[in-house]
Order: C-alpha cells, then sequence, then structure tokens
DNA sequence: TAATCACAGTCTCGG
DNA sequence: ACTGTGATTA
C-alpha cells in the first residue's frame, strides 16, 4: 500500500535540499567581501558570533540584541562553510520566533533562503524527527504509524474523562483537568509510565500511574500523540536506539537554542542528547526572564550549563539598545530583590527619559478609562514629552487575561481601536474545531474523538443512546466509531430520525475520504463542499445569535487558509502545532496582551495595571511555589517593564471584580520595590483635590449607594501601601501638571428610543426606553434593562467596527 | 431528543 | 460573570 501524504513527500524533499549542497553563487560572492555583517555589532555580540565551535552560553538581558547575534552567528556559520542550512538545528519555542529568525537571516544573507528546515520550535522539529521513526514507537505490538496526528488539549481532557469514567471514578473528586496536568508535568520531566517513580505514580489517589499507562495505551490505538508525547518519544527513541541518535547527531553540526532559560527536562535531555557528539552547542537565555516555571522549565539548567559543558564559554551581553536608563534603572532595581541570578549589569547610552510612573485608582474600570484617556492622549499628540504616538507602539501588558476585558469593554465604548493578541486562539473556536473534526475524519476515518464532536453537530437526531449503540457496536467488533455506526445501522440499533441522517452521514463521509485521498481533487473545494454538505455551514446560517456572521466569517477564513497548502493533511498538521494567526496588521491598533505573550516584543509606550497583590503577584504562584513562585512573578514584572523602549506607566486598582464580586486588594508589594528615584507617582484622577465625594463623583455611571457599599468595603486609601505611595508623592518637590481630565458624559447619549441594538447574549432587539446610561430594551427573549455599554447600535456606521 | 434550568467551578501562564 | 454540565421537563 502506497502512502500519499503531504509530510512524507515534504521530509523527502528536505532530505534532497540537506543533500543537494553546493554553495549558492551569492555566497560566494558575498564570502568575497570583508563580511559586511559583522559591521555594527559591539564587541560582545561579535565574540558571540565568532565563537563557532563548542559549547557557548549566550547571557543575553533584555534588549541587548540577542536575536541579532543569534541570527549572525548562523549568517556565519552559512558564509565561512561551516555547515550548510540542512546541517544547522535552530530550536525556538514559539513559532513567531522562528518566523522572525528565518526573516532576519534571509534579509542578512540579501535574499530567501531556502533551506533552514531545522529552524523551528521543539515540537515542529519533534514532529519531523518522529514522523521518520514512528514504527519505533510503543510497547508491544502496539506503535505508532507515521501519519500520527497530534492532539490538543481539549481532546487530552476529553480522552482523559473517558478514562476516568472507565474506571469508575467520581469525576468531581478527580476531574480530567487534574489529571491532564499531572500527566502534562510527568511528560515534561521525561517520566513514561514504565519509570515513573513509585511515589508519583501513587498520586491521583493511587491511580495516576494506572491512568497514564491506559491513557498512552489510548493514544497508541488511535495512533495520536499529544504535546508532551512529542518531546517524550523523541527523548525515549534516542536512547532506545543509539543508530538513530548517531544519524541526527551527525546531521546538525552545529545547534543554537533560543531561551534557554524556558528548558524543561525533556527539553533538556533532548538537547544534551543530540549534541553530545561534536559539542557544538549555543545556547541564548536570560535568567531574569524565566517564566515559564509553572510549564516544567527549570532555570537550573541554565544557571549550571557550565557543569554540563566543561569549557563552555560564557558571554555576556550587556549593553541594552531598547529602553531608556530610567526604565532600565527601575527595572534592575526590582529584579535585585531575586536571590540566586547569574548577575548581569545592563547599561545604556541613550538619553535619560522620563521615570517609570505610578498610579493607583479606584477601581478596575476607572483604571481601564484613566488609561484609555491617557492613550488618546498620546494618540492625539497632547503628550510633548512623547510627540504624536501611534497606537501601534503602545501596548497594554496584564498578568492574567481576565484583565483583558475591562479594557475591550472601555476601548469599545469609546471606540479606541484595539487588538487582542493570543486571546482565545483561532483554532480553538469551536467553529474552527468542528470543521477541523469534519476534515480529520474524511482524511482519516478511524479518528474516533473527531467522530465524537461532530456526528451529532448540527443536530442529527444522534442522542445519548444511539451514540452508545454505536460505541458498544464498534467495541464488540472492534470497528472505528464510523465503521461501528454503518454496523449498527445495518443492525437496526438506531432510531428512525437518527437512522436516516447517520446514514447519509456515513455516506457523505465514505464520498468525501475518497475525495480526500484522491489528488485529482481539489482539497479547498472538497472542504466547502464537506462544509456545505454536512448541513454545518447551514446550522450557522440559521443560527440568530449576534455572533453567528463572524463564526461564518471565521470558516470562511479557514477554508482561505487552506489554500496555501497542498492538500487536507498537511494543513491539518500545521493547524496543530501552529498555534498563532497571522494578525491582520492593517489599521493602527493598541496592543493588549498578557505578560508571558510579551516576552520578545517591545513598545514604545507601555501600559501595566493590575500591580495588586493576589492579582501581581499571583496568589496562586505564592501557595503553590512560594519564594520561587514569588521570584518568578518578579522576573514577570521585570520582564514587563523592559518592554517599554521610553515610557512605561504601572498602575493599580483598590477594587477589582473577582468571579464576579467586588473585592478590595492592596497595591502589589513589587510596587515597593521599584526604586523611587526613578519613578514619578501621579495623583488619581478621581481623588484630585478631593478625598471620596470626588472620587464617587467621577467614578462614572453606577449606582451612588453601590459606590458608598464598595468604599466601605475596601478601605485602600488607609492601607500601608497607599500611604507609602502619598508619602513619595508629597516628598516630591513640584507637583507635576496633568491635563485636566475630562469627565465623560458618557452614556445614552449615541442611543435614541426605537434603535436597534445588537446583545452578545439576547441577540438584536429595540430600545423602548432610556434612563441615564440604563437601555430599556426589547430583544426576542423579552423586556431587558441593559447598560448601554453592553450593547452595540446595530447597522450603524458611526461605529468603526 | 431537545430545551430549559439550576448549579458548580473558574481566573495565572501556553506549545 | 460566564461556561459547561447534569437533572428535569416538554
Amino acid at each position: 500500500m502506497i502512502r500519499r501524504c503531504a509530510y512524507v513527500d515534504g521530509m523527502e524533499l528536505l532530505d534532497d535540499s540537506d543533500d543537494m549542497g553546493g554553495v549558492p553563487l551569492s555566497q560566494r560572492a558575498m564570502a568575497a567581501r570583508p563580511l559586511p555583517y559583522l559591521e555594527g555589532l559591539n564587541p560582545a555580540q561579535r565574540a558571540a558570533v565568532e565563537a563557532l565551535e563548542g559549547p557557548v552560553l549566550l547571557l543575553a538581558g533584555a534588549g541587548t540584541g540577542k536575536t541579532r547575534a543569534l541570527t549572525t552567528r548562523i549568517a556565519h556559520l552559512l558564509m565561512q562553510g561551516k555547515a550548510r542550512p540542512g546541517q544547522i538545528l535552530a530550536v525556538t519555542f514559539t513559532n513567531k520566533a522562528a518566523r522572525e529568525m528565518k526573516d532576519r537571516i534571509a534579509r542578512l544573507l540579501g535574499e530567501t533562503v531556502e533551506g533552514m528546515p531545522w529552524l523551528g520550535t521543539f515540537h515542529s522539529i519533534s514532529v519531523k524527527i518522529l514522523r521518520r521513526h514512528a514504527e519505533l514507537i510503543g510497547n508491544g505490538d502496539l506503535h505508532l504509524k507515521p501519519s500520527f496526528t497530534i492532539l490538543d488539549t481539549d481532546d487530552q481532557i476529553r480522552l482523559m474523562k473517558q478514562l476516568i469514567q472507565a474506571e469508575n471514578l467520581d469525576e468531581k473528586r478527580w476531574p480530567a483537568r487534574q489529571l491532564a496536568g499531572l500527566i502534562d508535568g510527568w511528560k515534561n520531566r521525561c517520566l513514561t509510565p514504565a519509570n515513573l517513580p513509585r511515589g508519583e505514580s501513587a498520586a491521583f489517589d493511587g491511580w495516576g500511574g494506572k491512568l497514564y499507562a491506559a491513557y498512552q495505551d489510548r493514544l497508541l490505538t488511535l495512533n495520536a500523540v499529544d504535546f508532551g508525547d512529542l518531546l517524550m518519544h523523541c527523548v525515549t527513541l534516542f536512547q532506545a536506539h543509539p543508530d538513530v541518535l548517531r544519524g541526527w547527531q551527525d546531521r546538525f553540526r552545529y545547534i543554537l537554542v533560543d531561551e534557554y532559560q524556558d528548558t524543561n527536562v525533556a527539553q533538556y535531555m533532548w538537547l544534551r542528547l543530540l549534541a553530545q557528539g561534536h559539542r557544538n552547542i549555543c545556547c541564548v537565555g536570560d535568567d531574569d526572564q524565566s517564566i515559564y516555571g509553572w510549564r516544567g522549565a527549570e532555570v537550573g539548567n541554565i544557571l549550571r550549563f557550565e557543569k554540563d559543558f566543561p569549557g563552555a564559554q560564557v558571554i555576556r551581553l550587556e549593553q541594552n539598545y531598547r529602553s531608556t536608563p530610567q526604565i532600565l534603572a527601575a527595572a534592575s532595581g526590582l529584579i535585585a530583590t531575586n536571590q540566586g541570578r547569574l548577575g548581569k549589569t545592563l547599561w545604556t547610552d541613550a538619553e535619560p527619559g522620563e521615570p517609570v510612573r505610578l498610579i493607583g485608582h479606584w477601581d478596575s474600570e476607572a483604571e481601564a478609562r484613566w488609561i484609555g484617556e491617557e492613550i488618546e492622549a498620546f494618540h492625539g499628540g497632547h503628550r510633548a514629552s512623547v510627540g504624536r504616538t501611534s497606537l501601534n507602539d503602545i501596548a497594554i501588558l496584564v498578568r492574567a487575561s481576565h484583565q483583558m476585558r475591562a479594557f475591550e469593554d472601555r476601548f469599545m465604548s469609546i471606540g479606541l481601536p484595539y487588538r487582542v493578541i493570543g486571546g482565545p486562539r483561532f483554532y480553538e473556536r469551536a467553529e474552527i474545531r468542528d470543521a477541523m473534526a469534519y476534515f480529520r475524519l474524511a482524511v482519516s476515518p478511524a479518528d474516533d474523538l473527531a467522530f465524537e464532536r461532530i456526528a451529532n453537530t448540527p443536530k442529527r437526531g444522534l442522542g445519548e443512546k444511539g451514540l452508545q449503540a454505536i460505541q458498544a457496536m464498534a467495541r464488540a467488533r472492534g470497528l472505528s466509531l464510523l465503521e461501528g455506526t454503518v454496523a449498527a445501522l445495518t443492525a437496526g440499533d438506531l432510531s428512525g430520525k437518527a437512522a436516516a441522517n447517520m446514514r447519509q452521514f456515513t455516506e457523505s463521509m465514505g464520498r468525501w475520504h475518497a475525495d480526500a485521498l484522491d489528488d485529482r481533487v481539489n482539497h479547498v473545494e472538497l472542504a466547502e463542499r464537506i462544509l456545505d454538505e454536512s448541513g454545518y455551514t447551514a446550522m450557522w446560517q440559521n443560527d440568530k445569535s449576534p455572533d453567528a456572521p463572524g463564526r461564518l466569517d471565521n470558516l470562511k477564513e479557514l477554508v482561505k487558509a487552506l489554500e496555501e497548502f497542498e492538500n487536507l493533511q498537511g494543513f491539518l498538521e500545521h493547524v496543530a502545532l501552529v498555534m498563532d494567526r497571522d494578525e491582520g496588521e492593517a489599521a493602527e491598533q493598541v496592543s493588549i496582551m498578557t505578560l508571558h505573550a510579551a516576552k520578545g516584543l517591545e513598545f514604545p509606550i507601555v501600559f501595566l495595571p493590575g500591580w495588586e497583590d493576589g492579582l501581581f503577584p499571583s496568589q496562586r504562584a505564592m501557595d503553590e511555589n512560594g519564594t520561587k513562585g514569588l521570584e518568578e512573578e518578579r522576573r514577570l514584572a521585570y520582564v514587563g517593564i523592559t518592554r517599554a523602549e521610553r515610557l512605561a506607566t504601572i498602575s493599580f486598582a483598590g477594587n477589582r471584580r473577582l468571579y464576579g464580586q467586588w473585592q478590595s486588594s492592596l497595591p502589589s508589594r513589587f510596587v515597593d520595590e521599584l526604586p523611587p528615584e526613578h519613578v514619578e507617582v501621579l495623583t488619581p484622577p478621581g481623588l484630585y483635590g478631593g478625598g471620596y465625594g470626588a472620587a464617587m463623583a467621577f467614578a462614572g455611571g453606577g449606582p451612588v449607594n453601590a459606590l458608598h457599599e464598595r468604599a466601605a468595603k475596601a478601605d485602600v486609601y488607609n492601607s500601608p501601601g497607599w500611604k507609602r505611595m502619598q508619602q513619595r508623592a508629597s516628598e516630591r518637590k513640584a507637583p507635576v501638571h496633568r491635563t485636566p481630565v475630562v469627565i465623560d458624559a458618557e452614556p445614552a447619549a449615541r442611543f435614541a428610543v426605537g434603535d436597534r441594538v445588537s446583545h452578545a447574549k439576547f441577540g438584536e432587539g429595540t430600545i423602548m426606553g432610556i434612563a441615564e446610561d440604563t437601555l430599556t430594551v426589547q430583544f426576542a427573549a423579552g423586556f431587558k434593562n441593559i447598560k448601554a455599554a453592553y450593547v452595540q447600535p446595530v447597522g450603524a456606521d458611526d461605529v468603526p467596527f
């Protein structure tokens, strides 16, 4: 049997390219000149580029030109003829980082470098390796096939839930998510069911080891792997098959690793095994930016590098090209509190710039309001010190994703364009996952997880009873669920409506499967046909909810994305690994993202809201990991501040919603760790000239007694943190001039009785009455009183969204 | 079987 | 506040 798959073809191509050898003309031409790409590097960077042989640890502080050094190093390797593109292994953590490195290498070499097939994330490179040796992974008679699928977190959890149910365990007491976390942790440390220590195995009330083994078996029968497996399987493969390892060691003559401080045990073993032969490994990292401990990252890896690779050169990049001295000093002062650092002294010769600004607010809504006003002022050019600023140059970095909401709501209502980076990912949306399940099933009819997801989506009258009949049939005869459905139909196990619909479903699926394997059938058209014929598109077209059109748009986008691939298989592979969608960068937008997502990025102007104890540092991090957790949080704060080029603004709120309840909170302890001489304390607009009265008058909108309640509960202005802050404010010699606060008359002025509006939950409706900022709207579901902020005008041209 | 409701768990972070 | 789930009802 001939298995024709995109990735198989791709692999063969890559193999060829490795051997094609031959130095391109351009390289020879450039080599004749005196290495122009080395110009403009500072001495440390240059040393990093030129130390090609042997182990090298490059300690690169924030903004010190790390990527530049790394990419120039690769260019240098190529130019010096030390290695061909296929012989360099360059590993990053994110696809974004990999893409950026590819671009920059191409720019350095003055042409597109086809090749560098082994520049990618740990996960994507592991997949490539595993596909070639899939048969060697498994136990006894069960083993992987090269066409294995990669499960995402959702699939993982559903699978584990089934296993927990199979053991008759109480799902409440032993949630699948917890088991998933446990198993993930084991995989991060390369612990297979076989070599799991006794103590670990006893987790989950003694069921841990057993469930883990069952899970791994189940994955094998499904011919699937999860994210953790990608690394772990590679390592066990290398350990069990020295000949295979040898081959890869020989191939990768030079190894480069980005963000080394983020590697976990599995990745560490993976790298060590591959580097053992020639020891040409260059790791780049910054212990102060290690923020992935929760994912199993071991700062120890970077702290231990010199022991692991005796004779390693350590090169420090300490000149910062990104931020002003004020920002740098504030960040350095903060991180100095941490123990056990390798130690670096960042310096810069830039102009001093403005101090980091600090401001406290009444609550999270006031915080969002204030930041919105600030951004408008920057954007409008009303800040002499920084001039007019593009919205693209402004970022809001939050600790936890739920903080984003306040900003989205606020920016939406003042019409400030924004984009959320790394929000709910494209591929995680229900409609995309459904569509993908259809494609998966068409490609591999035995994909039972995909079957379960879409068998009754759209509704085919297949209920729990019907599904159980199918599962029983499949289990009894050792069939896949799709085959089991056919069998159940012949046996007459399904009832009238369900039977008719499922018969049609299986027949269609058979057709799609044949087409998916047929090279002559255009896969984009096939995808469209699948979505149409299955009734999936129609399902959303008939859906009256306000986000249905958006979902249809997403489906269109998905189909369009297919064009870039040879076939469905290749596409499915891509989506399983590549989490990020290309963001449209057309209009100017403020960026909102988590601090984690912000690593590696930089912005002229950065807002850091939510610096409150419990939120940042996160209570959970401190509870679960104590001082270690706190230090990681502090590094996160460091990462945040060092994202700013010209101006950083830190803020906190005295009250914030948690699980829908108002909670009061104290300023973050990190606030007190900032060096005061590099911080300018601003006066909160709500308190300007007068205590609670003013605060409440300006707090905007809400019923006054509710505010009283909150004020009584909060008492934040009597807290030590607040007093310290005011103390500092009064120590400053002259009051800083601020633009007067514009109190937003805000509310319902933009609406009139009779207007059509749309609400996230209730859909479209007509305004029947207006009281202050509260609208009475008649929806299909009935009359509702809704805050104006929660609805949008329908068909309005005056709203820029 | 589908729709509706009450209820519980969530909100740290991500390839 | 929001979501997914299980129980109850139409």
